[in-house]
DNA sequence: CCCCGATAGTTGAACGCTCAACTAAGCGGC
DNA sequence: GCCGCTTAGTTGAGCGTTCAACTATCGGGG
């Protein structure tokens, strides 16, 4: 039997099509903010605000991974570029003689502590300073539920 | 003067946390589906979606990055991508020697409708079905405020 | 104790995006 | 009619991501 597409009613339609304009605009515009004043992209903003959070501002490679929501190998190859900067050291595992440790470097901290600022700053200005509160609720709301649905299917 | 950065308040933080974990997973989630099924990543989807709308299914290079928030540099290479698959034919413009128009070709408008249903299903099953009509109304206009927002400034 | 499937992580190639530099053509003022 | 600024679009290098293949280790069942 030949299944229905069941299509976007012009509602959805134009909540999407604002959605994606929106999202990538956002999205580009931070990054390119942060590639200028911090010299990284903000996957990798990310991954050393994970690190700076973590006990020992250390976590395995597939926490870490979990944590800034990214792939193995995609992690693998920024810590590796995280390394060459200095940023991030690979330590071996003392549980687990697969498992490899990323600590964040002093270097590393004091580098996201001069770039937080400037990017707490840009999504203030870019995000939040466009919505009323109540939309800010609203935003929450709907992203930790579509998170939550992802994860479920 | 040191201007003192406006940090993010509990509320603003998990909802900035909410929103990159949910938009990452719906646009991560996506794209895999697009690119198995369609062979073709979502931005170049969205390219041809904006050239199969526009009369005579051309647009003029910058007005289709334009529609589709692409650089025109972007927008350069993918339809150089588009192009050596068959999808997308670039014409000269007859009004403006400088331009270039990409044309639809009809094997694109073909793959478009192949790959249209499917896409459509996955954008309704991550995201709409998780929301209530009033959050996809609360979703339309807090991405309609940023999107604006973000052009304004 | 030894398999064997699962888990941890890495690697290289292919691909898409960004940025800056570039060519070509339009256009306003003199 | 020409100069200079602007606009249209392309190009190549460098970087980040994806995907599949790979090595190494863990851990439970026989």
């Amino acid at each position: 039997m030949v299944v229905m597409t069941r299509w976007l009613n012009p509602d959805e339609q134009r909540t999407w099509r604002a959605y994606l304009t929106a999202s990538r605009a956002l999205m580009d515009t931070l990054d390119r903010e942060l590639q200028r004043d911090a010299g990284m992209p903000h996957a990798y903003y990310e991954i050393l605000v994970r690190l700076s959070e973590a006990p020992g501002r250390q976590l395995r490679m597939s926490d870490l991974a979990e944590a800034a929501g990214s792939s193995r190998s995609r992690l693998s190859h920024a810590v590796a570029r995280l390394e060459a900067a200095g940023w991030v050291r690979r330590e071996d595992c003392p549980t687990d003689r697969r498992g490899q440790v990323a600590v964040l470097t002093d270097d590393g901290f004091a580098t996201l502590a001069a770039a937080a600022p400037g990017h707490v700053e840009g999504v203030r200005r870019h995000l939040f300073d466009a919505l009323s509160p109540a939309q800010i609720d609203q935003l929450r709301r709907i992203s930790e539920t579509v998170a939550e649905h992802l994860t479920r299917s």
